[in-house]
DNA sequence: AACTTTATCAACCGCCGTGTC
DNA sequence: AGACACGGCGGTTGATAAAGT
């Protein structure tokens, strides 16, 4: 435990380490980050790799800036529910909840800073009583009611999401993950139903279940010391050579 | 052009809830 | 029932980019 702690890497991620990640998500699913964190290599807690996932890595992330239909959203469902930020990133479909919560504090601070320019000082509210700035901000209910209309709603959680990427895209991992997982196959999933032809990772990559039997797996899938060895001998730079870039090998144990 | 301020984003920290033994 | 490990959440910080002076 200390051990590990004191291994753990912090700071930005490199390339690399997404790369990795994104590999081993792919062959275990987004659950069991220490696990992910230890077979990977990455000298990185469960924790941050679990985080890097879900705010940067996730294949359904949209990326760049709030739509405005966006931003609406986020008042409404935060003058319902206060700072429950994974509560509103639920509502807004590729977004994160860090990225919300990062675009609100701007946003209120933006607002206090207009109302410091504006206000009496008696007008001044505080921007941390959602409720109080929410009628300034937010004052026509009808419209954030209408902007959830603008999704493609399909089902109460469902959403088509549009991936959105900007510079690099994480396109480039997926399609490189893929490629590589054709010269894997001891890790195959279960059920290959999802190989799209853009090949990104949201069928393999996302355990939605359905793609990857997990009962099947039970708490086998959970490797011993001895067989991780085996079948990951000292993960290290070593071991993934990966990512030339030409592309040409991933792996090269 | 140089410097300062502001905005944005990624990442870490600590706490808490839940599941397992 | 209690201890422990893990995952998730919200708050916060630090680095960098962009805008302003």
């Amino acid at each position: 435990m200390v051990e590990q702690e004191i291994i753990s890497r912090k700071g930005p991620w490199t390339e690399q380490e997404d790369y990795k990640l994104a590999y081993f998500v792919g062959l275990f699913g987004d659950r069991r980050w220490d696990f992910i964190a230890k077979v990977s290599g990455l000298s990185r807690s469960g924790k941050s790799c679990r985080l890097r996932w879900v705010n940067y890595l996730h294949p359904d992330l949209k990326r760049g800036k709030m739509t405005p239909q966006e931003e609406r959203l986020v008042m409404e469902y935060h003058s319902k529910w206060g700072n429950r930020w994974s509560r509103i990133a639920r509502k807004l479909p590729g977004r994160t909840d860090n990225e919300i919560k990062n675009y609100w504090r701007t946003h209120m601070r933006k607002v206090r800073a207009q109302e410091k320019k504006h206000a009496t000082p008696s007008t001044i509210s505080s921007p941390d009583q959602s409720s109080s700035c929410q009628s300034s901000l937010f004052s026509n209910n009808n419209h954030a009611v209408d902007s959830h209309a603008s999704y493609q709603e399909v089902g109460e959680e469902n959403y088509q999401v549009q991936e959105i990427v900007e510079g690099y895209s994480m396109d480039d991992i997926w399609k490189d993950i893929a490629m590589s997982e054709d010269d894997i196959n001891i890790f195959q999933p279960v059920n290959d139903g999802h190989s799209e032809e853009n090949c990104n990772f949201s069928g393999p990559i996302m355990p939605s279940t359905s793609s990857w039997d997990y009962s099947n797996l039970d708490p086998l899938w959970v490797m011993d010391e001895e067989e991780r060895k085996m079948l990951f001998p000292p993960i290290g730079d070593q071991y993934f050579s990966f990512y030339d870039q030409q592309g040409n090998t991933f792996l090269t144990g």
